[in-house]
DNA sequence: TTGAAAGCGCTAACAG
DNA sequence: CTGTTAGCGCTTTCAA
């Protein structure tokens, strides 16, 4: 920048302010500057700009380094660049999307290691604000970056007491599986179900297996307290050995197999969709199966999968939203209008997306 | 900082040490330090220490602002959320991944207006180096950009001389065109065949007809110079005009209309497969139609879409693994082993990925 | 091991 | 409209 100015025969504050503010430059000497900073390969620092500014214009997303979902290893034609798109890229195309909308860019990093220096460390350092996906980063540390820039955590609930003052975005697991639950009951006439959820449980997990068991109890249908069958992860693989197990399990009791399955996601109940076509068993005549997500395979099996549909696209925009307007907040800019959603310093938001119920072949409605 | 080190009893250096170097620092000391950064909530300054350490850890990349690619208006299950990944969506994926493997973080912008002060001016202010995909940046900025950090550009050619020195990743259009129309043409005994390009005919889809031309005259099969059709813009809105326009001409003109579309990319095809379908003319039997991509989509469509398939996530990775090498090479660390392709400093790396040819439904295959 | 001091490249008041 | 002058928060020799 000083040979910018050097060069163009003026100071470093008009160099900048060429950059910064173009209109409060004489034309001329503006150009003068362009030429000089052309002929120089001069390119801004990023760095030195929002050191001296207090503010990057990025945004930042963390999120788990969750390794590619199996798929049952079955290798079909999507070898490398499957269909399948994840959760995160979803959300990342929300967000840029609205970010880009209010002139920021976004960072992304999958949080790798903990402890100083992990990449969310990273993130942190270098974005005006961030998103992350819940149980990605340890508590703690989102409780001492959060006191310094606006955090806003994804998907699963509030999560410690700690983290009570992080707005927070989640989606309506609850309801979406109860209604699910409910379309199965009254609209199929099925009465035997089965929930399977996941070993650790995850609060999202937790909400969709309240909701089963709410919608199983307003029909009178007896169930459990916990789910009839704890998969040690959520993917494909487990999800066929899940129908598997109840199944044999219930050929051994010598009690009748479920009507219904449903799965705590759409990995486990396509992997499920797999293993009763192994067994013979028809879909949805024998046994419905549904799923929770609404992944682009899910539409993809057959039968194609009922599932409810999460917005993950509108999480990453609301996301965006939010921070934009907690920054706004911050620096006096902006009142808070212009969006429908409305944050007030210090009060927490929490937002809850909608989801809808995907009615398809695999529970009978296809 | 300052704060830190007078809470902890030490200078700010040995805060630093901490951060950077752990082990250089007592374990007492750092103890001392780390929970007093914790009292305080202090969350390292990653532009400061960038425009101290002259490294950001962060690659970027840059891509088009296209707006999302229309759906014909059909708008079908997939409002919101849909299955189609973009191209910009698989190449981030594999940039993130690369890059997490080599403890980067990434920063995504989509090009909105230019000159300075444009998004990716601010990207290429705060990457050690970036991709950009062909022509989202002018030529004269990036020129300017690549003198002070490595770029590599993605898909489409060489691009002006001006860009000679860039590092550039490429598919192989020509070839892949080459193989899919030698395809129909010698294993399905086609012979009348139409090519649709594009209005600006970008290099990609330059490359494509070339290769389209080139197994026609291998083929002994009457070729025009320039496609059969150049749709204004590559939707699936446009693509399916493109195809009532061929039929149509043929019609007016009193020629037999052809036995295969060949668009320069599925988007067209898609829309193309929707046109006919309302025209009663059957795909494959009356008319064999291909695209050009292998998005998501094609798979989804029935008939399932004949197309090239492009290793989009790959060219991601390769990206990274390229820029990873360049920085390496400038500051005396790595000798550039360890990856499966060495760069020598001022040397020009160009790569070209294979593509591979996905015969479905469309053409007679599935 | 730790401290002191000199910037890194830019913005942001203030003066002119 | 343009120049001056302080830092922004950290890394980094060089000493101690």
């Amino acid at each position: 920048m000083y040979d910018v100015a050097e060069r163009s025969g003026v100071s470093i504050a008009t160099v900048s302010r060429v950059y910064r503010n173009p209109d409060s430059v004489r034309q001329q000497t503006r150009d003068r500057v362009l030429a000089a900073a052309r002929e120089l390969g001069y390119v801004p620092s990023g760095n030195a700009r929002g050191l001296a500014s207090r503010s990057t214009g990025v945004l930042g997303l963390c999120f788990p380094d969750s390794s590619d979902p199996d798929t049952e290893s079955e290798a079909g034609e999507s070898d490398d660049d499957d269909a399948a798109m994840l959760y995160s890229d979803q959300i990342i195309r929300g967000m840029e999307r609205a970010a880009r909308r209010h002139g920021y860019a976004l960072l992304i990093a999958a949080s790798l290691k903990v402890g100083p220096e992990s990449l969310v460390a990273k993130v942190a350092g270098r974005v005006d604000g961030f998103a992350v996906l819940a149980r990605t980063v340890p508590t703690e540390d989102l409780e001492v970056m959060s006191r310094r820039l606006p955090v806003v955590m994804l998907a699963g609930p509030r999560e410690s007491e700690q983290l009570d003052h992080l707005d927070h975005i989640e989606v309506a697991n609850e309801y979406g599986e109860r209604e699910l639950t409910r379309h199965l009951l009254a609209d199929h006439g099925l009465s035997r179900l089965a929930f399977i959820g996941s070993a650790e449980d995850s609060p999202d997990v937790a909400a969709r297996f309240r909701g089963y068991r709410a919608a199983c109890a307003a029909a009178g249908v007896p169930v459990g307290d916990v789910p009839d069958l704890r998969a040690p992860t959520m993917t494909q693989a487990e999800g066929a050995r899940a129908a598997d197990a109840l199944l044999d399990r219930a050929a051994a009791e010598g009690t009748p197999p479920p009507q219904g399955m449903l799965f705590a996601n759409d990995q486990m109940a396509v992997g499920a969709l797999h293993a009763l076509e192994r067994r013979g068993v028809r879909v949805p005549d024998d046994i419905a199966v549904t799923g929770f997500d609404g992944i682009p395979l899910s539409r993809l099996v057959r039968p194609a999968l009922t599932t409810v549909r999460q917005p993950m696209r509108r999480m990453g925009e609301a996301a965006v939203e939010l921070l934009v307007q907690r920054l706004a907040g911050r620096n006096g800019t902006g009142t808070g209008a212009g969006s429908d959603l409305t944050v007030r310093p210090g009060v927490p938001v929490s937002l809850m997306l909608p989801v809808s119920v995907a009615r398809r072949a695999s529970c009978g409605c296809g």
